[in-house]
DNA sequence: CATGAATGAGAGTTCATTCAT
DNA sequence: AATGAATGAACTCTCATTCAT
């Protein structure tokens, strides 16, 4: 699998991770799961339309239709909750729908590919990054849940980088791990500046998602000097 | 001056431009004079050690050696203080102690040059930086001016750029405005991550501060592609 | 049996006196009432480590392996079951173990026994006695349990100060249910002191079970003016 | 001057003690005393009328007239206050208004009238008391210092005895510090059930206050064997 | 200019108790 | 008989801001 693309944030974690409270049993009945998942759901609306730190947990249970005292059954706080919220989009980033990339793609295409897959499941989750962005500065235990999620993008690119270094298709002077470093913090400061921040600055003419997997890879591509895409070259990127 | 490299948060601002909230006269008499720089200057520090949210205006009236009263003197809340704190470092990151740039120096020596020279700007007001990025995410005045700071210098490079461009040293494919967006942004998310976020991640080696300028000319320069500073060429890069 | 030895509080009680609460069914099957006994003693540790009031049911129930819900099958709120904790505990101060009191000895002797043994019973309840202090200071209806525990050892005690005086044994201008009660707080009040609050404190020479019954049972003789044990006397105590 | 008389729990202190809390500042202004004492003033009705766990912190600032965060400002939780209170009753019980003995009164009559005395400070303060005791069986600050204050007492009264003792009015057999604990210890549990608890029990005849000391001063007399007033003797008891 | 006492809405959190299953 | 999810009133404590002095 490709995944030369990247970002830094998010879209890549160890099976079990985000646990930055007490726990709290998980429920042991049926009812229990749909009135946990309630509140989870609920959570989620409540942090994109308030913010983080504006949402109370009385719009969060309210929005659920239960109580306060049912909240603290399965969370112990709003880190709690926040940290289930951000559980379940995490299956999203995993699985972006990697394309359909054709063993004989050129390492170009399958940059671009990655790339286009990564802007996608940024955009559908972009509320919710921007949220992390938020509590990342303020939470010290969810900037570490940051930075280890883009520590592991960004060594599985490193990887890709240093094969390419390899095989004689990217520039052997660069540092892989800084390089890669370096361009996926491009790519998800991008993202988060084109779906996140977006402020529709009047001034500059409208990007679309398209403009900026094209820009994107033009720059991932001459960056590591990957031999431009006319001459075709077996695969330079194969993942794990 | 050249100020191709960049980083899209800080170091360009007009004047006078951070003013959130409500105004409070200036003060009329020395002594006010000196009670205003104190609680500008106590701010500083408590909101460096406490951040944001966690610092009360109680710590920097305390740290100021003054009343809660006076502080409604001169500054109209938490935010408006905030600003003026922004405001003294600006004059630092406006002054990044511009590098003798020799005219006949290769375009990728003054990517360089100018690079390093952010970083070490970026550097000396990391603290705040991280402190901007905290505020920037919750305050939708201060995201603003977040914003209007980076695209300031996102343009200038954009125009840097297209001279490059014009003069044949740079890919002509390439958008000027959305490559300069593109890498100003990468630079500005590495100086936070090693400056700010550096969580010293055990498992990845020390990066030196000169590490970064290294990597990030070198793929500034290939990005762009820009000809290899052997052929000796003209300034590539001019400023204002 | 020699019971002029006392201590206001506890050893002396109705067969079952203690219901400050709702009542609720006794158990009817075989597990109920294993279910019951299980809460009892879960109850009585939890007591015993937490305190009255910082016990919560929940610690209760799962210390007894069993639900909230079984929780009210068999008593219907905390003070019920501290009520039934107390209770067990009863059987143990009703019985302390009355020693050998040969018929012929002499009051100083008798009182010396019963003293050793109030002190034995005292001991081995400690905990239980600090939280009925805890809970009678906090709740009427275990202030009375208190009291009216305390007021049968008292006028026991009385009775047998009377006969005392009758006898030519004892000081005949004190009142015996004054000077019983008198006694018995100096009793009770030490056994306190002695056994659960016990600070330890530094500067005060280690005092040992034995020497509180050696002091008390002087200060006893000598303020009843009984005469010295040398003349051999019949017993002034008889009991019951 | 003579103190003998007793009871365990308060009316000695050293200069400086309750500070079972985090600390505030006390207040800088007339006006701010003046709330502060009006608080500490409302907190002791209420913990009276209420005990002090049922007394909410809403209930003392209402009574003074002033909001919850004016509570904050001079104390910083419940058990702050209530050592305030405390500490004002101190001063009462400190000075219990030591009566006439004139020097060439029998060490009876010392006791006596001591007894008299610190029975009449505990009557003044009786509602106070009972509140410490609930206290004291809560939290171990409280507990703490009941215990301080205690034993303070106690030392005092067993140099006394001990004096009693050299001039050959006492017992000479007794220890007297452990002696001085057991009298101290009946005295104060006499006083708490007298002037507290009294919960009128019907079937007891109604004991005065008057009876109390003298039922007291007997029995301490004859337990330490202090020989009879009638043979006037020089004052036995001297204070420090 | 400076002071600092007063404000008070509002948040998070707990836990005994109920009740449908 | 047993379960455990749901309840929700109640409480403490914070802190930006005002205002009388």
């Amino acid at each position: 699998m490709a995944n030369i693309a990247a970002g830094d944030d998010h879209a890549d974690t160890p099976p079990s991770m985000v646990r930055p409270s007490l726990p709290r049993e998980p429920p042991a009945t049926e009812r229990g799961l749909r009135t946990r998942a309630a509140l989870v759901a609920a959570a989620r609306k409540v942090f994109e339309r308030l913010g983080y730190l504006d949402a109370r947990l009385i719009d969060i249970t309210r929005a659920a239709n239960c109580s306060t005292g049912t909240f603290y059954t399965y969370f112990s706080s709003k880190e709690d909750i926040f940290a289930a919220v951000l559980e379940v989009a995490q299956e999203d980033m995993l699985h972006p729908g990697m394309p359909h990339v054709a063993s004989d793609d050129s390492p170009a295409a399958v940059i671009e590919a990655s790339n286009r897959a990564y802007l996608k499941a940024y955009k559908r989750n972009a509320k919710l990054m921007g949220l992390l962005e938020q509590v990342a500065n303020i939470d010290p235990e969810f900037r570490e849940l940051r930075t280890s999620r883009s520590n592991a993008f960004v060594r599985r690119n490193a990887r890709s980088i240093a094969k390419l270094q390899v095989k004689g298709y990217a520039d052997p002077d660069l540092d892989p791990l800084l390089a890669s470093r370096a361009l996926s913090a491009m790519m998800s400061r991008l993202a988060f500046g084109h779906f996140v921040a977006r402020e529709d600055r009047e001034d500059t003419p409208t990007v679309t998602d398209e403009d900026l997997v094209q820009i994107v890879t033009r720059l991932w591509v001459n960056a590591l000097r990957i031999p431009s895409p006319d001459h075709r070259n077996p695969p330079a990127v194969q993942d794990q």
